[in-house]
DNA sequence: CTCAGTAGTGAGCACTGCGT
DNA sequence: ACGCAGTGCTCACTACTGAG
């Protein structure tokens, strides 16, 4: 269904879609200033910077304000990236098409439509490869994207961009908030900053060995479907890595009774600190129920005389020390001797709380302006949805 | 015949599961 | 605790195709 007044445009006829620079074209240089930077699917999401030499041939590849990006192949094929301007004068690769929009549509209006749903639900059927999900450009050119006319789309993009800048402005909140509790842990966790009942009161050198009992894990026999889906959380180094609080409350797989007795898993209780010593290190979440983990962990069981908070904290500021003491060949691997030898200063359990209080405020600040961003961004996409299918009309 | 664009494959990397 | 096997992902090489 067409809302009226909307056409079909296939992309081509909005935007000029283009390959990047194949191999052909590279000269890779170590320096940045022998060339310029080259943009792939993977600075899509994070910077992983790389420079090729500026030949006369990569004119063609250099982008522009305004354009876009798409990931042309891979298991991300299919999602958009808007240039930013620091970006422009980069040239873009192969694999990451660049789409410019043209004057006859509105730019903010085609890379929201882009991103929306009713792109992704076309683009599977247009992938071709079998190895490998491809998207070619004609496929890209042939996105099938409704407009309305110019004022409307104009509308359109700006109450979309509207909650775009109220997200930005959350996310600088976030990073503002994040900041500070950086700078609480280094003054707090390092004694610098003490609070006045305290003064005074020395700390000691602790080694993590004394503040409880470390635990490793294991896997249970995975040949054996008896050992699983039962209702034991059996965490591995991916379910810490994916959490996004301090605690753990559930895990991607669970095992059974015997699952636990026939392996060398075993199980700690709530409160106890589970810490990644293998391939991934110092990711740490707390226990807030029982629960057992595979081999790749440490898992501190936490005497009376140690606030569980606060040794997160401490560990988790101090966790490149963690990393310096790993070892091993195939992959990192921080052992439990040395893991146990690892001393920090740590004050009286009082104090402890105290200072863990305080990094519980700033974490739930955190929490809760991350909470806003994904609000917001679900509410964005609903409107979008509404919005971008003429289901809900803008007025002009 | 040349070359730009296209399609497919595999190298290489990072990571985890599991046997020893 | 150690290291191999297997998986998933991105990047880049190479061969093919068709236009000029």
């Amino acid at each position: 269904m067409v809302p009226e007044g909307w056409s079909i445009t296939k992309l081509s006829d909005l935007a000029d879609v283009k390959r990047g620079a194949g191999s052909q074209y590279l000269t890779y240089v170590d320096d940045p200033d022998d060339g310029i930077r080259l943009i792939r699917i993977g600075d899509f999401l994070g910077d992983n910077p790389k420079y090729v030499s500026h030949t006369p041939d990569m004119n063609r590849f250099i982008l522009k304000k305004g354009d876009i990006l798409i990931a042309g192949t891979g298991a991300t094929a299919g999602i958009t990236f808007e240039v930013p301007e620091h970006f422009e004068g980069f040239a873009f690769s192969y694999n990451a098409p660049r789409i410019r929009p043209k004057s006859s549509v509105d730019k903010v209006f085609l890379v929201n439509f882009l991103k929306s749903n009713e792109i992704t639900k076309q683009q599977r059927s247009l992938f071709t490869g079998n190895a490998q999900p491809f998207l070619d450009t004609k496929a890209i050119g042939g996105f099938r994207i409704s407009t309305p006319p110019l004022p409307e789309q104009r509308k359109i993009a700006d109450i979309l961009a509207t909650w775009d800048a109220a997200i930005e402005k959350t996310e600088a909140l976030l990073a503002t908030a994040k900041d500070q509790k950086r700078a609480l842990m280094q003054s707090l966790l390092t004694g610098k900053r003490r609070f006045p009942d305290f003064e005074g009161q020395p700390w000691k050198e602790v080694r993590l060995g004394e503040t409880g009992t470390t635990v490793s894990g294991g896997t249970p026999d995975s040949t054996v479907a008896s050992n699983w889906d039962g209702d034991i959380h059996w965490a591995t180094p991916t379910d810490i890595t994916k959490l996004t609080s301090r605690f753990i409350r559930k895990t991607a797989r669970m095992i059974t009774e015997s699952g636990l007795k026939g392996s060398s898993a075993k199980l700690v209780p709530s409160g106890t600190i589970l810490i990644c010593t293998r391939a991934t290190i110092g990711e740490m979440a707390i226990a807030t129920g029982p629960i057992c983990t595979n081999q790749g962990f440490k898992n501190l069981v936490l005497s009376d005389a140690f606030d569980s908070d606060f040794i997160f904290y401490l560990l988790q500021f101090f966790k490149k020390d963690l990393i310096r003491y790993a070892c091993g060949s195939t992959f990192l691997e921080l052992s439990k001797k040395d893991f146990d030898k690892r001393s920090f200063l740590m004050p009286e359990l009082g104090e402890q709380r105290r200072i863990a209080a305080v990094l519980n405020d700033a974490e739930d600040q955190i929490a809760e302006h991350a909470q806003s961003i994904t609000k917001l961004r679900t509410e964005k996409k609903a409107l979008m949805q509404q919005l971008l299918t003429g289901k809900r009309r803008v007025s002009l």
